[in-house]
RNA sequence: CGGGGCGUAGCUCAGCCUGGCUAGAGCGUCUGGUUUGGGACCAGAAGGCCGCAGGUUCAAAUCCUGUCGCCCCGACCA
């Protein structure tokens, strides 16, 4: 493609509305232009990235056994109302009449496809003989987001690949889940993403049931921990946090209990300075309804429960904070003043929890709070459990080491769903004894143009984007230092033909206008291999070629030039291949 | 939906507090010339419902009210 044909607004500054640097990059290396709050249009050169990505994601489905087939996003809403999901996606489910004759017809944008594809598979596959099954698209989705953001990471209109796997069992199931989960490794280390694949909640089925592809970055909205020893990787919801120490017995030093006046100092904060304590030492009583039942929570002052393990310690089905009434129902007294010594009802704590000496909680009256609270002695526990969020340094549940925190961006989810879907669109098949059963579903997520986004969010300099070959909208750049020149142009135009002509995707700068003008756009969109022709090296003879990532360019002779190309791009793609597992 | 910020030329922004000549600068665009290896220089030109509506005033980009849009933090996110 020549520059001058095409369209590639590149900007100069950062546009005042964009902070993440895949944002500003998209924008300033004319990738993307925003229509509205989470909706953007991709120009010609971010549209070649999201293909190429596109063109991997296919190659691999297909690889794992994927057979592509293309479902509307138009969709009847009771297909919502049968799943129970126009409830659950609430407003997230972009839904509106439409006017048909004299009925009005009401709609959907899907914002996924399990509801079509179950209902398709339903009607038209009813053997066990025809299964297992995994069929997948790539279609744009549709949510309404509350609050688009970050660019092109968090927009209401995006572009998914979409997986659904039927199957007769857990353990056809179980053979689809693996081989997309590999398909998904390869996926991503193609498309050049440092990832990780972190345990994520995984609903009904439990177990290894749902694993998230995360790209570690700072403006990740995800956080995981990760073992950098073990490889154990989880997002925040799920992580595990590995054996601590603590007894059940009241400890050797154990001061008296004693109740301190703290008026109005209802918060861990609040009642830490007052008592000039750490919040360490202090334990954080909060008090859940659990499917119904109120249960008392301890946790150490300075940790964040963690709501899903919660539910699990419990075995319930749902968990909230409980109301003012019942908190005092259960202690006696206003919110902001609970405490396990003396508390009417069911007590569960963190493992921490019980290695606080001489702990400070609440006392269960008001504007009071008491010292030298010691387990065993003060109050009892049966077993202490995990309950809080890890953190930063916390040791892995697998091997011990330091855990770290980190920030992702999630590009992909693959997901045991079991047979809600089945069951509630009635997807079922007659076994070998023509006995009727519910197809067991998996689902297999990727965003593809997250891919683009996650990318230009972590492979950038000071100058610009850093493609890899496999996603580069071109992989080389022909830039003709003078287009006035026509020994430079001619060679120049040359190189452009011969190259195009061997199947690699070539852009030629044939604008007219100054070599460090053209550098400058050359190293913010980022293109891998630049090819310089002009002044110095033509009369010695040469052209200049370089990767972008490099600070050297190397002079080879006019001659060699398409070939030392050819061999360079060979080699290097040999490099990005050698990542991939298998 | 709660909190905060911002809407002036394609982009970045000044002017607004304290109302008053024809609304400004840099970059970009167009014309002509000089230039030509890391975002050149000179001369000229085009480009604005100062987000929109209403109000106050002799007079509004500027003050007031409403409204729309965008960004950030939080809540939400199968």
């Amino acid at each position: 493609m020549r520059w001058t044909k095409t369209f590639i607004p590149t900007m100069k500054e950062n546009p005042s509305d964009a902070e993440i640097p895949s944002h500003q990059l998209m924008l300033r290396a004319g990738l993307i232009r925003q229509l509205m709050a989470g909706a953007y249009t991709y120009l010609p050169l971010g549209w070649r990235s999201i293909r190429k990505a596109e063109r991997i994601v296919r190659e691999e489905m297909d690889r794992a056994g994927g057979i592509e087939l293309f479902m509307p996003a138009l969709q009847p809403i009771d297909l919502f109302e049968r799943t129970g999901r126009k409830q659950a996606f609430g407003n997230v489910l972009i839904n509106f009449h439409v006017q048909r004759g004299d009925r009005k017809v009401h709609l959907a944008l899907g914002p996924t496809h399990e509801e079509v594809i179950t209902d398709l598979v339903g009607r038209h596959l009813n053997s066990y003989r025809q299964l297992p099954i995994c069929l997948y698209q790539i279609q744009t989705k549709f949510r309404n987001e509350e609050r688009p953001r970050f660019g092109v990471l968090r927009t209401s209109e995006f572009i998914m690949k979409d997986a659904y796997s039927f199957g007769t069992d857990l353990e056809q199931l179980n053979d689809v889940y693996r081989q997309m989960y590999s398909a998904y490794c390869r996926i991503f280390a193609r498309c050049g993403l440092t990832y990780l694949a972190v345990e994520a909640e995984s609903g009904p089925i439990g177990g290894d049931a749902s694993h998230e592809f995360m790209v570690p970055a700072n403006n990740g909205e995800d956080r995981i921990v990760h073992c950098a020893a073990c490889g154990y990787a989880a997002n925040l919801e799920r992580a595990e946090t590995g054996r601590r120490s603590g007894s059940l017995m009241s400890p050797a030093g154990a001061q008296a209990i004693e109740k301190v006046a703290t008026p109005q100092a209802t918060s861990i904060e609040q009642v830490s300075r007052l008592l000039k304590c750490r919040p360490q030492q202090m334990i954080k009583t909060l008090i859940y309804k659990a499917d119904g039942k109120s249960v008392a929570v301890l946790i150490r002052g300075d940790h964040e429960a963690n709501e899903a393990k919660i539910r699990r310690a419990l075995g319930v089905q749902a968990i909230e904070l409980a109301d003012q009434k019942t908190i005092g129902e259960v202690t006696g007294a206003p919110v902001g003043f609970a405490g396990p010594v003396g508390i009417q009802c069911e007590l569960l704590a963190d493992h921490d929890v019980a290695a606080i000496a001489n702990a400070i909680t609440g006392a269960n009256k008001a504007d009071a709070h008491l010292t030298g609270v010691n387990l065993g002695r003060d109050y009892q526990l049966s077993a202490t459990h995990d309950l809080r969020m890890a953190l930063d340094g916390d040791p892995c549940p697998k091997c011990q080491a330091a855990l770290k925190l980190v920030h992702g961006i999630e590009v992909g989810h693959v997901f045991k769903l079991g047979t809600k879907y089945s069951v509630a669109l009635a997807a079922e098949f007659l076994d070998e004894k023509e006995q009727r059963h519910p197809m067991v579903m998996g689902c297999y997520g990727i965003g593809v143009n997250r891919i683009v986004a996650a990318l230009a969010e972590t492979s950038f300099d000071e100058n610009g984007l850093i493609w890899p070959l496999s996603l580069a909208p071109y992989e080389v750049l022909v830039i003709p230092l003078n287009v006035n020149e026509q020994e430079t142009m001619s060679l120049a135009e040359r190189f452009y033909a011969e190259l195009t002509e061997s199947g690699i995707d070539v852009l030629l700068d044939d604008r007219d206008a100054r070599a460090g003008f053209k550098f400058k756009d050359a190293d913010l969109i980022g293109i891998p291999l630049r090819i310089v022709i002009g002044g110095k090296g033509l009369k010695e003879g040469q052209v200049e070629i370089r990767w972008r990532w490099e600070a050297q360019a190397v002079k080879v002779p006019i001659g060699e030039a398409i070939s030392a190309v050819r061999e360079m791009l060979v080699e290097r793609r040999a490099l990005e291949a050698a990542r991939v597992p298998a």
